[in-house]
DNA sequence: CTGTTAAATAACGGAGTGGTTAGATAGCAC
DNA sequence: GTGCTATCTAACCACTCCGTTATTTAACAG
Protein backbone atom coordinates (compact mmCIF):
# COMPACT_ATOMS: atom_id res chain seq x y z
CA UNK A 1 0.00 0.00 0.00
CA UNK A 2 2.15 3.02 -1.48
CA UNK A 3 -1.12 5.10 -1.45
CA UNK A 4 -0.76 5.09 2.54
CA UNK A 5 2.60 7.03 2.52
CA UNK A 6 1.05 9.11 -0.46
CA UNK A 7 -1.50 10.69 1.87
CA UNK A 8 0.01 10.38 4.97
CA UNK A 9 0.99 14.40 4.67
CA UNK A 10 -1.86 16.57 5.56
CA UNK A 11 -1.27 18.99 2.35
CA UNK A 12 -1.17 15.86 0.00
CA UNK A 13 -4.10 14.84 1.32
CA UNK A 14 -5.74 18.33 0.66
CA UNK A 15 -4.52 18.28 -2.51
CA UNK A 16 -6.38 14.69 -3.16
CA UNK A 17 -9.51 16.83 -2.25
CA UNK A 18 -9.05 19.43 -4.11
CA UNK A 19 -8.23 17.74 -7.20
CA UNK A 20 -11.60 15.14 -6.40
CA UNK A 21 -13.34 18.55 -7.33
CA UNK A 22 -11.79 19.04 -10.61
CA UNK A 23 -8.23 19.76 -11.97
CA UNK A 24 -5.85 22.43 -11.27
CA UNK A 25 -3.17 24.12 -12.41
CA UNK A 26 0.21 23.94 -10.02
CA UNK A 27 0.58 27.42 -9.47
CA UNK A 28 -3.48 27.68 -8.43
CA UNK A 29 -2.80 24.58 -5.66
CA UNK A 30 0.36 26.17 -4.70
CA UNK A 31 -1.59 29.07 -3.97
CA UNK A 32 -4.15 27.17 -1.13
CA UNK A 33 -1.00 26.13 0.95
CA UNK A 34 1.42 28.18 3.14
CA UNK A 35 4.46 26.84 1.95
CA UNK A 36 6.64 27.69 -1.10
CA UNK A 37 5.91 26.54 -4.65
CA UNK A 38 8.59 24.19 -4.79
CA UNK A 39 7.66 22.26 -1.70
CA UNK A 40 3.84 21.77 -3.28
CA UNK A 41 5.97 21.08 -6.44
CA UNK A 42 7.38 18.46 -4.78
CA UNK A 43 4.38 16.97 -3.11
CA UNK A 44 2.50 16.88 -6.24
CA UNK A 45 5.62 14.70 -7.44
CA UNK A 46 5.01 11.77 -4.81
CA UNK A 47 1.64 12.21 -6.04
CA UNK A 48 2.26 11.72 -9.44
CA UNK A 49 4.47 8.54 -8.18
CA UNK A 50 2.14 7.03 -6.09
CA UNK A 51 -0.56 7.28 -8.94
CA UNK A 52 -2.62 9.49 -7.74
CA UNK A 53 -2.23 12.11 -9.95
CA UNK A 54 -1.62 12.91 -13.51
CA UNK A 55 -0.71 16.12 -15.22
CA UNK A 56 -1.38 17.62 -18.55
CA UNK A 57 0.72 20.25 -19.99
CA UNK A 58 -0.91 23.36 -21.15
CA UNK A 59 1.32 26.11 -22.36
CA UNK A 60 3.66 27.14 -19.19
CA UNK A 61 1.01 25.49 -16.85
CA UNK A 62 0.90 21.87 -15.44
CA UNK A 63 -2.40 20.82 -14.82
CA UNK A 64 -2.69 18.57 -12.32
CA UNK A 65 -5.97 15.82 -12.22
CA UNK A 66 -6.87 12.99 -10.06
CA UNK A 67 -5.84 9.39 -11.07
CA UNK A 68 -8.84 7.48 -9.66
CA UNK A 69 -7.10 3.78 -9.51
CA UNK A 70 -5.37 4.06 -6.24
CA UNK A 71 -8.00 5.41 -4.54
CA UNK A 72 -10.05 3.12 -5.72
CA UNK A 73 -7.66 0.14 -3.97
CA UNK A 74 -7.99 2.04 -1.06
CA UNK A 75 -11.21 1.77 -1.11
CA UNK A 76 -11.38 -1.76 -1.33
CA UNK A 77 -8.75 -2.50 1.44
CA UNK A 78 -10.59 -0.74 3.64
CA UNK A 79 -14.22 -2.57 2.86
CA UNK A 80 -12.60 -5.97 2.56
CA UNK A 81 -10.54 -5.49 5.67
CA UNK A 82 -13.56 -4.24 7.50
CA UNK A 83 -15.59 -7.11 6.12
CA UNK A 84 -13.02 -9.86 7.74
CA UNK A 85 -13.63 -8.39 10.99
CA UNK A 86 -17.11 -7.97 11.05
CA UNK A 87 -17.13 -11.46 9.92
CA UNK A 88 -14.64 -12.74 12.74
CA UNK A 89 -16.61 -10.74 15.23
CA UNK A 90 -19.87 -12.18 14.43
CA UNK A 91 -18.04 -16.05 15.08
CA UNK A 92 -16.95 -14.66 18.15
CA UNK A 93 -20.85 -13.42 18.97
CA UNK A 94 -22.23 -16.83 17.96
CA UNK A 95 -19.73 -18.37 20.39
CA UNK A 96 -20.58 -15.76 23.31
CA UNK A 97 -24.49 -16.51 22.59
CA UNK A 98 -23.65 -20.11 22.79
CA UNK A 99 -21.30 -20.56 25.87
CA UNK A 100 -24.33 -18.03 27.42
CA UNK A 101 -25.98 -20.84 28.18
CA UNK A 102 -23.51 -22.91 29.79
CA UNK A 103 -21.12 -20.49 31.05
CA UNK A 104 -18.05 -22.14 31.07
CA UNK A 105 -14.48 -21.15 29.53
CA UNK A 106 -10.84 -21.71 29.92
CA UNK B 1 -6.17 11.91 8.47
CA UNK B 2 -3.83 10.67 11.04
CA UNK B 3 -4.71 6.97 10.14
CA UNK B 4 -2.91 7.31 6.68
CA UNK B 5 0.40 8.12 8.35
CA UNK B 6 -0.32 5.25 10.83
CA UNK B 7 -0.77 2.96 7.96
CA UNK B 8 2.14 4.70 5.70
CA UNK B 9 4.27 1.41 7.39
CA UNK B 10 4.33 -1.78 5.49
CA UNK B 11 5.01 -3.54 8.68
CA UNK B 12 1.96 -1.85 10.28
CA UNK B 13 0.19 -2.13 7.42
CA UNK B 14 0.55 -5.93 7.67
CA UNK B 15 0.10 -5.86 11.76
CA UNK B 16 -3.85 -4.75 10.55
CA UNK B 17 -4.28 -7.10 8.25
CA UNK B 18 -3.50 -9.56 11.07
CA UNK B 19 -5.79 -8.20 13.47
CA UNK B 20 -8.32 -8.25 11.31
CA UNK B 21 -7.99 -11.57 11.10
CA UNK B 22 -8.94 -12.03 14.61
CA UNK B 23 -6.49 -10.60 18.42
CA UNK B 24 -3.02 -11.55 18.58
CA UNK B 25 -0.49 -11.10 21.12
CA UNK B 26 2.59 -8.82 20.92
CA UNK B 27 4.90 -11.69 20.81
CA UNK B 28 2.93 -13.49 18.05
CA UNK B 29 3.01 -10.46 16.12
CA UNK B 30 6.48 -9.92 16.55
CA UNK B 31 7.01 -13.26 15.34
CA UNK B 32 6.27 -12.69 11.88
CA UNK B 33 8.96 -10.20 11.06
CA UNK B 34 12.41 -10.17 10.59
CA UNK B 35 12.45 -7.15 12.98
CA UNK B 36 13.57 -6.75 16.93
CA UNK B 37 10.69 -7.03 19.31
CA UNK B 38 11.19 -3.70 20.22
CA UNK B 39 10.46 -2.43 16.69
CA UNK B 40 7.25 -4.14 16.75
CA UNK B 41 6.54 -3.12 20.27
CA UNK B 42 6.84 0.55 18.65
CA UNK B 43 4.65 -0.22 15.67
CA UNK B 44 2.20 -1.48 18.18
CA UNK B 45 2.33 1.80 19.77
CA UNK B 46 1.88 3.63 17.15
CA UNK B 47 -1.31 1.77 15.78
CA UNK B 48 -2.61 2.20 19.54
CA UNK B 49 -1.76 6.06 19.32
CA UNK B 50 -3.65 6.43 15.92
CA UNK B 51 -7.00 4.13 17.56
CA UNK B 52 -6.79 1.66 15.23
CA UNK B 53 -5.16 -1.10 17.02
CA UNK B 54 -6.43 -1.56 21.55
CA UNK B 55 -4.74 -4.02 23.65
CA UNK B 56 -5.83 -5.49 27.11
CA UNK B 57 -3.65 -7.43 29.11
CA UNK B 58 -3.91 -11.12 30.30
CA UNK B 59 -1.62 -12.06 32.64
CA UNK B 60 1.97 -11.35 30.78
CA UNK B 61 0.42 -11.28 27.46
CA UNK B 62 -0.86 -7.95 25.80
CA UNK B 63 -3.72 -8.77 23.95
CA UNK B 64 -4.11 -6.70 20.53
CA UNK B 65 -7.16 -6.48 18.70
CA UNK B 66 -8.53 -4.20 16.18
CA UNK B 67 -10.34 -0.71 16.55
CA UNK B 68 -12.35 -0.86 13.86
CA UNK B 69 -13.59 2.62 13.56
CA UNK B 70 -10.08 4.97 12.13
CA UNK B 71 -10.80 2.10 9.15
CA UNK B 72 -14.46 2.96 8.61
CA UNK B 73 -13.42 6.69 8.75
CA UNK B 74 -10.51 5.73 5.89
CA UNK B 75 -13.47 3.66 3.83
CA UNK B 76 -16.19 6.92 4.13
CA UNK B 77 -13.11 8.95 3.03
CA UNK B 78 -12.33 7.75 0.18
CA UNK B 79 -15.64 6.54 -0.86
CA UNK B 80 -16.60 10.30 -0.42
CA UNK B 81 -13.78 11.25 -2.35
CA UNK B 82 -14.54 8.74 -5.30
CA UNK B 83 -17.86 9.71 -5.81
CA UNK B 84 -17.02 13.89 -5.80
CA UNK B 85 -14.97 12.70 -8.04
CA UNK B 86 -17.15 10.67 -10.36
CA UNK B 87 -20.16 13.59 -10.16
CA UNK B 88 -17.36 15.77 -11.79
CA UNK B 89 -16.44 13.07 -14.08
CA UNK B 90 -20.55 13.07 -15.36
CA UNK B 91 -20.66 17.08 -15.58
CA UNK B 92 -17.65 17.36 -17.84
CA UNK B 93 -19.02 14.07 -20.22
CA UNK B 94 -22.36 15.62 -20.61
CA UNK B 95 -19.96 18.96 -21.23
CA UNK B 96 -18.36 17.37 -23.96
CA UNK B 97 -21.26 14.73 -24.85
CA UNK B 98 -22.73 18.47 -25.82
CA UNK B 99 -20.15 20.22 -27.57
CA UNK B 100 -19.86 16.96 -29.46
CA UNK B 101 -22.29 18.04 -31.90
CA UNK B 102 -21.12 22.07 -32.42
CA UNK B 103 -17.33 20.53 -32.44
CA UNK B 104 -15.92 23.98 -31.06
CA UNK B 105 -14.14 25.09 -27.78
CA UNK B 106 -11.13 27.18 -27.06
C1' DC C 1 17.29 36.75 -29.41
C1' DT C 2 15.70 38.97 -24.94
C1' DG C 3 12.46 39.11 -21.32
C1' DT C 4 8.75 37.17 -18.54
C1' DT C 5 6.00 33.67 -16.52
C1' DA C 6 5.18 28.85 -14.68
C1' DA C 7 6.96 25.08 -12.79
C1' DA C 8 10.53 21.69 -11.75
C1' DT C 9 15.06 20.47 -9.91
C1' DA C 10 19.36 21.08 -6.83
C1' DA C 11 21.48 21.67 -2.60
C1' DC C 12 21.16 21.97 2.05
C1' DG C 13 19.51 22.08 7.25
C1' DG C 14 16.45 20.46 10.93
C1' DA C 15 13.04 17.23 12.50
C1' DG C 16 11.12 12.91 12.51
C1' DT C 17 11.21 7.74 11.77
C1' DG C 18 12.67 3.02 12.02
C1' DG C 19 16.13 0.00 13.26
C1' DT C 20 19.27 -1.76 16.83
C1' DT C 21 20.97 -3.27 21.82
C1' DA C 22 20.56 -2.71 26.70
C1' DG C 23 17.82 -2.02 30.62
C1' DA C 24 13.25 -1.50 33.08
C1' DT C 25 8.65 -3.22 34.29
C1' DA C 26 5.08 -6.56 35.34
C1' DG C 27 3.13 -11.03 36.26
C1' DC C 28 3.63 -15.88 37.17
C1' DA C 29 6.24 -20.13 39.35
C1' DC C 30 8.71 -21.69 42.93
C1' DG D 1 12.10 -13.38 48.31
C1' DT D 2 14.62 -15.44 43.36
C1' DG D 3 14.05 -16.71 38.64
C1' DC D 4 11.68 -16.85 34.17
C1' DT D 5 8.73 -14.97 30.55
C1' DA D 6 6.59 -11.29 27.99
C1' DT D 7 6.59 -6.72 26.86
C1' DC D 8 7.71 -1.97 27.00
C1' DT D 9 10.96 2.01 27.41
C1' DA D 10 15.58 4.37 26.79
C1' DA D 11 19.41 5.69 24.25
C1' DC D 12 21.53 5.89 20.14
C1' DC D 13 22.48 5.78 14.90
C1' DA D 14 21.37 5.94 9.99
C1' DC D 15 18.21 7.43 6.86
C1' DT D 16 14.35 9.71 5.12
C1' DC D 17 11.26 13.62 4.78
C1' DC D 18 9.72 18.44 4.64
C1' DG D 19 10.86 22.93 4.42
C1' DT D 20 13.77 26.65 2.61
C1' DT D 21 16.49 29.54 -1.21
C1' DA D 22 18.88 29.45 -5.54
C1' DT D 23 19.10 27.70 -10.06
C1' DT D 24 17.32 25.48 -14.29
C1' DT D 25 14.03 24.24 -17.77
C1' DA D 26 10.21 25.34 -20.84
C1' DA D 27 6.86 28.09 -23.26
C1' DC D 28 5.05 32.25 -24.73
C1' DA D 29 5.50 37.65 -26.06
C1' DG D 30 7.86 41.09 -28.17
Amino acid sequence: MQVFAALADPVRCEIVEMLAGGERSAGAIAARFPVSGPAVSRHLRVLREAGIAKCRTEAQRRIYSLNPEPLVELEGWSTALLSQWRSRFEVLGRYLDESQGKGEDS
